[in-house]
DNA sequence: ATGGTCGACTCTCGA
């Protein structure tokens, strides 16, 4: 079973890679971030056009997230089911895919460390630690993935130094990560590319900032035990970069022996 | 180099 994550940046502005993708990669699992669009403009005939299955939760202009499968979810959760102010319904949804369970994030990017934004951020860690123990266990074969905006660990970022402090590599946000994660996660990707320079966005207004390897790893497929125990491979897939309107982000990709 | 480029949509914001 091959299970992918991908920020699309718009899924109709992206619809020429996300069709090309789909129809050559066939993963079993495709998770989509940043659709940026109202669920009834949302374009299911491209994805119905090559075989797959999509559900999705979005919302004018921003934010927006989308799976695509093989086969049909059992079934489908949308949002935080918590008392917070807002349930996010734009930024998680969660399926059961033949007992595969999938939650898709796109986690606030918090702006500025100044800003409440970025409080909110750290937050939504806690609030998804709370989320996981309330709906699953970590003997479930669960994968938390996403655009996750946190660059965990100095070799998720190109110059570590310089970016620390950032909003996607700070030590608050390293620390309500790290607590979330422990609630059960590994990181599948790392555990198959320990290397440096293995990175899954590229800011397009880094001029070349590919060739130059200027990235981050924000984008992560992190999975239980049980779960994780079955992969066999994982890697990025630079495609969204070479096509004619680039993408910020890259396929990140998972095989497991499920 | 504290810039740069996208995308949606309103004439600006978020990333």
């Amino acid at each position: 079973m091959k299970i992918a994550t991908f920020n699309a940046n718009s899924v109709r502005a992206r619809l020429p890679v996300l069709s090309r993708w789909l129809d050559s990669a066939r993963p079993d699992i495709l998770c989509i971030q940043e659709t940026k669009v109202e669920n009834k403009d949302f374009p299911v005939g491209a994805f119905e056009e090559v075989g797959y299955h999509v559900v999705f939760s979005g919302e004018k202009k921003y934010n927006g997230v989308a799976v695509a499968s093989l086969d049909k979810p059992r079934s489908v959760r949308v949002g935080i089911d918590d008392n917070e102010d807002s349930p996010d319904e734009a930024r998680i949804i969660a399926v059961d895919i033949n007992g595969i369970h999938v939650v898709n994030t796109y986690v606030p990017q918090g702006t500025d460390v100044e800003s409440p934004r970025f409080q909110y951020k750290l937050r939504w860690f806690k609030r998804l630690k709370e989320y996981f123990a309330r709906h699953y266990t970590p003997k479930d074969m669960l994968l938390w993935t996403g655009d996750l905006n946190v660059a965990p660990e100095p070799m998720d970022v190109h110059d570590p130094k310089r970016l620390l402090g950032h909003v996607c590599y700070h030590p608050d946000l390293h620390k309500v990560f790290a607590e979330t994660v422990s609630w059960g996660f590994e990181d599948v990707f790392r555990k198959h590319k320990p290397d440096p320079e293995e990175y899954s966005f590229f800011d397009y207004r880094v001029p070349n900032s590919v060739q130059r390897k200027l990235g981050w790893r924000i984008d992560h497929l992190l999975a239980t035990p049980p779960l994780a125990k079955t992969s066999t491979n994982a890697w990025i897939d630079l495609e969204p970069r070479g096509w004619e309107r680039p993408s910020d982000h890259t396929f990140v990709v998972s095989d497991f022996d499920v």
